[in-house]
DNA sequence: GCTATTTATCCTACTCTGTAGATCTAAATT
DNA sequence: AATTTAGATCTACAGAGTAGGATAAATAGC
Protein backbone atom coordinates (compact mmCIF):
# COMPACT_ATOMS: atom_id res chain seq x y z
CA UNK A 1 0.00 0.00 0.00
CA UNK A 2 1.07 3.37 -0.31
CA UNK A 3 1.63 6.11 2.08
CA UNK A 4 -0.61 8.21 1.24
CA UNK A 5 -3.58 6.49 2.43
CA UNK A 6 -6.08 9.04 1.56
CA UNK A 7 -9.15 7.82 -0.72
CA UNK A 8 -9.64 8.66 -4.42
CA UNK A 9 -12.79 10.68 -5.33
CA UNK A 10 -14.26 8.15 -6.31
CA UNK A 11 -13.74 5.84 -3.52
CA UNK A 12 -15.27 9.14 -1.68
CA UNK A 13 -18.30 9.17 -3.55
CA UNK A 14 -18.94 5.51 -3.17
CA UNK A 15 -18.49 5.52 0.50
CA UNK A 16 -20.58 8.55 0.93
CA UNK A 17 -23.44 7.53 -1.04
CA UNK A 18 -23.57 4.08 1.21
CA UNK A 19 -23.37 6.51 4.19
CA UNK A 20 -26.48 8.31 2.53
CA UNK A 21 -28.65 4.85 1.98
CA UNK A 22 -27.88 3.60 5.67
CA UNK A 23 -29.74 0.01 5.36
CA UNK A 24 -30.57 -0.22 2.35
CA UNK A 25 -26.76 0.63 0.95
CA UNK A 26 -26.20 -2.46 -2.33
CA UNK A 27 -24.82 -2.34 -5.70
CA UNK A 28 -27.76 -1.49 -7.49
CA UNK A 29 -29.20 1.77 -5.46
CA UNK A 30 -25.81 2.77 -4.72
CA UNK A 31 -24.97 3.56 -8.28
CA UNK A 32 -28.88 5.12 -8.89
CA UNK A 33 -27.81 7.29 -5.57
CA UNK A 34 -24.39 8.74 -7.54
CA UNK A 35 -25.86 8.89 -10.52
CA UNK A 36 -29.13 10.85 -9.20
CA UNK A 37 -26.86 13.35 -7.64
CA UNK A 38 -23.82 13.82 -9.41
CA UNK A 39 -25.37 14.07 -13.09
CA UNK A 40 -22.85 11.30 -14.18
CA UNK A 41 -23.51 8.27 -15.22
CA UNK A 42 -21.31 5.41 -13.93
CA UNK A 43 -20.40 2.11 -15.16
CA UNK A 44 -21.26 -1.32 -13.09
CA UNK A 45 -17.52 -2.52 -13.10
CA UNK A 46 -16.64 1.08 -12.11
CA UNK A 47 -18.96 0.71 -9.17
CA UNK A 48 -18.11 -3.22 -7.94
CA UNK A 49 -14.25 -2.92 -8.63
CA UNK A 50 -14.43 0.58 -6.14
CA UNK A 51 -16.32 -1.06 -3.60
CA UNK A 52 -14.32 -4.60 -3.69
CA UNK A 53 -11.21 -2.44 -3.23
CA UNK A 54 -12.97 -0.49 -0.27
CA UNK A 55 -13.74 -3.57 1.09
CA UNK A 56 -10.07 -5.28 1.02
CA UNK A 57 -9.07 -1.66 2.07
CA UNK A 58 -10.80 -2.71 5.30
CA UNK A 59 -12.89 0.97 4.79
CA UNK A 60 -16.15 -1.56 4.19
CA UNK A 61 -17.38 -4.59 4.73
CA UNK A 62 -20.46 -6.73 2.90
CA UNK A 63 -22.41 -9.38 3.16
CA UNK A 64 -25.36 -11.01 1.40
CA UNK A 65 -29.28 -10.57 2.05
CA UNK A 66 -31.39 -13.50 1.75
CA UNK A 67 -33.74 -13.29 -1.56
CA UNK A 68 -36.76 -11.22 -1.04
CA UNK A 69 -39.85 -12.17 -2.43
CA UNK A 70 -39.66 -10.06 -5.45
CA UNK A 71 -38.97 -10.82 -8.83
CA UNK A 72 -35.77 -11.00 -9.72
CA UNK A 73 -33.76 -13.16 -8.12
CA UNK A 74 -29.82 -13.42 -7.40
CA UNK A 75 -28.93 -12.41 -3.49
CA UNK A 76 -27.97 -9.07 -3.06
CA UNK A 77 -24.66 -8.01 -1.54
CA UNK A 78 -25.46 -5.02 1.56
CA UNK A 79 -22.47 -2.86 2.26
CA UNK A 80 -21.96 -0.87 5.27
CA UNK A 81 -19.21 1.43 6.02
CA UNK A 82 -16.55 0.49 8.22
CA UNK A 83 -14.69 3.03 11.17
CA UNK A 84 -11.42 3.29 9.24
CA UNK A 85 -13.59 4.69 6.49
CA UNK A 86 -15.01 7.07 8.44
CA UNK A 87 -11.50 8.20 9.60
CA UNK A 88 -10.40 7.82 5.56
CA UNK A 89 -13.74 9.83 5.10
CA UNK A 90 -12.52 12.51 7.29
CA UNK A 91 -9.08 13.09 6.34
CA UNK A 92 -9.69 13.31 2.93
CA UNK A 93 -12.73 16.25 3.51
CA UNK A 94 -10.12 18.41 5.88
CA UNK A 95 -7.46 17.89 2.99
CA UNK A 96 -9.49 19.47 0.68
CA UNK A 97 -11.01 21.79 3.05
CA UNK A 98 -7.22 23.39 3.86
CA UNK A 99 -6.63 23.85 0.30
CA UNK A 100 -10.09 25.62 -0.72
CA UNK A 101 -10.13 27.40 2.28
CA UNK A 102 -10.17 31.06 1.13
CA UNK A 103 -10.30 30.40 -2.73
CA UNK A 104 -12.08 32.21 -4.84
CA UNK A 105 -12.09 31.08 -8.00
CA UNK A 106 -14.23 34.02 -9.81
CA UNK A 107 -11.14 36.17 -9.15
CA UNK A 108 -8.58 34.60 -11.33
CA UNK B 1 -9.29 9.61 -22.42
CA UNK B 2 -11.61 8.25 -20.12
CA UNK B 3 -14.74 9.92 -20.46
CA UNK B 4 -14.58 10.84 -16.64
CA UNK B 5 -12.77 14.50 -16.94
CA UNK B 6 -13.03 15.26 -13.19
CA UNK B 7 -10.03 15.39 -11.04
CA UNK B 8 -8.38 13.23 -8.86
CA UNK B 9 -8.16 14.28 -5.42
CA UNK B 10 -4.50 15.20 -6.18
CA UNK B 11 -4.71 16.81 -9.20
CA UNK B 12 -7.11 18.90 -7.15
CA UNK B 13 -4.65 20.07 -4.93
CA UNK B 14 -1.94 20.92 -7.11
CA UNK B 15 -3.93 23.16 -8.72
CA UNK B 16 -5.42 24.66 -5.64
CA UNK B 17 -1.85 25.20 -4.66
CA UNK B 18 -0.89 26.69 -8.09
CA UNK B 19 -3.88 29.50 -7.57
CA UNK B 20 -2.87 30.18 -3.91
CA UNK B 21 0.80 30.77 -4.81
CA UNK B 22 -0.19 33.27 -8.08
CA UNK B 23 2.80 34.55 -9.62
CA UNK B 24 5.16 32.45 -7.35
CA UNK B 25 4.18 29.30 -8.47
CA UNK B 26 6.73 27.01 -9.50
CA UNK B 27 8.04 23.37 -7.99
CA UNK B 28 9.30 24.02 -4.87
CA UNK B 29 6.85 26.63 -3.32
CA UNK B 30 4.12 24.62 -4.62
CA UNK B 31 5.38 21.30 -3.11
CA UNK B 32 5.96 23.58 0.14
CA UNK B 33 2.74 24.96 0.08
CA UNK B 34 1.38 21.78 -0.15
CA UNK B 35 3.16 20.24 2.30
CA UNK B 36 2.43 23.14 4.88
CA UNK B 37 -1.07 22.68 4.39
CA UNK B 38 -2.56 19.36 4.31
CA UNK B 39 0.70 18.59 7.09
CA UNK B 40 1.97 14.84 4.94
CA UNK B 41 5.05 15.16 2.52
CA UNK B 42 5.21 14.50 -1.14
CA UNK B 43 7.47 13.45 -3.35
CA UNK B 44 9.34 15.71 -5.74
CA UNK B 45 8.24 13.08 -8.78
CA UNK B 46 4.48 12.98 -7.29
CA UNK B 47 4.63 16.60 -7.93
CA UNK B 48 6.13 16.82 -11.62
CA UNK B 49 4.44 14.19 -13.31
CA UNK B 50 0.93 15.22 -11.63
CA UNK B 51 2.00 18.96 -13.19
CA UNK B 52 3.25 17.75 -16.54
CA UNK B 53 0.07 15.55 -16.47
CA UNK B 54 -2.20 18.59 -15.71
CA UNK B 55 0.03 20.76 -18.68
CA UNK B 56 -1.01 17.62 -21.21
CA UNK B 57 -4.82 18.17 -20.28
CA UNK B 58 -4.75 21.66 -20.98
CA UNK B 59 -5.41 22.54 -17.51
CA UNK B 60 -2.54 24.12 -16.63
CA UNK B 61 0.46 26.26 -18.37
CA UNK B 62 4.42 26.22 -17.98
CA UNK B 63 6.97 28.87 -19.21
CA UNK B 64 10.74 28.95 -17.72
CA UNK B 65 11.62 32.09 -15.93
CA UNK B 66 15.14 33.44 -16.67
CA UNK B 67 17.40 32.58 -13.80
CA UNK B 68 17.27 34.88 -11.02
CA UNK B 69 20.70 36.62 -9.32
CA UNK B 70 20.25 34.35 -6.88
CA UNK B 71 22.47 31.21 -5.95
CA UNK B 72 21.62 27.96 -7.72
CA UNK B 73 21.02 28.62 -10.76
CA UNK B 74 18.60 25.89 -12.57
CA UNK B 75 15.72 28.07 -14.67
CA UNK B 76 12.33 28.04 -12.50
CA UNK B 77 9.57 26.63 -14.62
CA UNK B 78 6.26 28.72 -13.70
CA UNK B 79 2.95 26.95 -13.70
CA UNK B 80 -0.45 28.91 -14.29
CA UNK B 81 -4.09 26.99 -14.19
CA UNK B 82 -5.91 27.70 -17.55
CA UNK B 83 -9.85 28.05 -17.77
CA UNK B 84 -10.81 24.00 -18.25
CA UNK B 85 -8.87 23.88 -14.86
CA UNK B 86 -10.74 26.16 -13.26
CA UNK B 87 -13.92 24.80 -14.54
CA UNK B 88 -12.55 21.20 -13.58
CA UNK B 89 -11.74 22.41 -10.29
CA UNK B 90 -15.24 23.95 -10.16
CA UNK B 91 -16.94 20.25 -10.88
CA UNK B 92 -14.87 18.53 -8.54
CA UNK B 93 -15.95 20.78 -5.85
CA UNK B 94 -20.14 20.22 -6.84
CA UNK B 95 -19.50 16.60 -6.94
CA UNK B 96 -18.37 16.27 -3.55
CA UNK B 97 -20.64 18.82 -2.42
CA UNK B 98 -24.07 17.24 -3.36
CA UNK B 99 -22.65 14.04 -2.00
CA UNK B 100 -21.41 15.44 0.93
CA UNK B 101 -24.77 17.83 1.53
CA UNK B 102 -26.49 16.61 5.00
CA UNK B 103 -24.06 14.07 5.78
CA UNK B 104 -22.89 13.88 9.71
CA UNK B 105 -20.44 11.35 10.39
CA UNK B 106 -21.03 11.32 13.83
CA UNK B 107 -24.05 10.00 13.65
CA UNK B 108 -22.91 6.35 12.16
C1' DG C 1 -41.82 -28.25 -16.10
C1' DC C 2 -39.86 -25.08 -19.26
C1' DT C 3 -38.83 -20.62 -20.96
C1' DA C 4 -38.81 -15.63 -20.71
C1' DT C 5 -38.12 -11.92 -17.81
C1' DT C 6 -36.18 -9.42 -14.13
C1' DT C 7 -32.83 -8.14 -10.59
C1' DA C 8 -28.36 -8.22 -9.43
C1' DT C 9 -23.44 -9.41 -9.06
C1' DC C 10 -18.97 -11.05 -11.11
C1' DC C 11 -15.14 -10.99 -14.30
C1' DT C 12 -11.55 -9.38 -17.47
C1' DA C 13 -8.95 -6.03 -19.46
C1' DC C 14 -7.14 -1.75 -19.97
C1' DT C 15 -5.97 3.33 -19.10
C1' DC C 16 -5.01 6.98 -16.05
C1' DT C 17 -3.37 8.77 -11.61
C1' DG C 18 -0.38 8.51 -7.57
C1' DT C 19 4.12 7.68 -5.71
C1' DA C 20 9.16 7.47 -5.14
C1' DG C 21 13.76 9.19 -5.28
C1' DA C 22 17.99 9.14 -7.93
C1' DT C 23 19.94 11.79 -11.50
C1' DC C 24 20.88 15.73 -14.09
C1' DT C 25 21.51 20.93 -14.86
C1' DA C 26 23.35 25.26 -14.09
C1' DA C 27 24.49 29.44 -11.58
C1' DA C 28 26.98 31.62 -7.55
C1' DT C 29 30.30 31.34 -4.25
C1' DT C 30 34.96 30.27 -2.44
C1' DA D 1 38.12 24.66 -10.64
C1' DA D 2 35.69 22.73 -6.86
C1' DT D 3 31.86 23.15 -3.98
C1' DT D 4 27.43 24.46 -2.80
C1' DT D 5 22.77 25.48 -3.70
C1' DA D 6 18.28 25.63 -6.19
C1' DG D 7 15.65 23.43 -9.14
C1' DA D 8 13.83 20.24 -12.86
C1' DT D 9 13.77 15.67 -15.36
C1' DC D 10 13.53 10.67 -15.75
C1' DT D 11 12.21 5.91 -15.07
C1' DA D 12 9.51 2.61 -13.02
C1' DC D 13 5.93 0.66 -10.70
C1' DA D 14 1.58 0.44 -7.73
C1' DG D 15 -3.04 1.84 -7.24
C1' DA D 16 -7.55 3.90 -8.75
C1' DG D 17 -10.88 4.62 -12.48
C1' DT D 18 -13.52 2.81 -16.34
C1' DA D 19 -16.17 -0.23 -19.42
C1' DG D 20 -19.47 -3.64 -20.54
C1' DG D 21 -20.18 -8.54 -21.41
C1' DA D 22 -20.95 -12.76 -18.83
C1' DT D 23 -23.11 -15.00 -15.28
C1' DA D 24 -26.50 -16.17 -11.61
C1' DA D 25 -30.84 -16.93 -9.52
C1' DA D 26 -35.51 -16.14 -8.60
C1' DT D 27 -40.57 -15.49 -10.29
C1' DA D 28 -44.26 -15.36 -13.87
C1' DG D 29 -46.69 -17.25 -17.47
C1' DC D 30 -47.89 -20.81 -20.27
Amino acid sequence: MSTRDSLGEFEQIVLLAMVRLGDNAYGVPIRHEIEKRTKRTISIGALYSTLDRLEAKGYASSWFSNPTAERGGRSRRYFKIEPPGLKALERSREVLEVMWKGVKLGRI
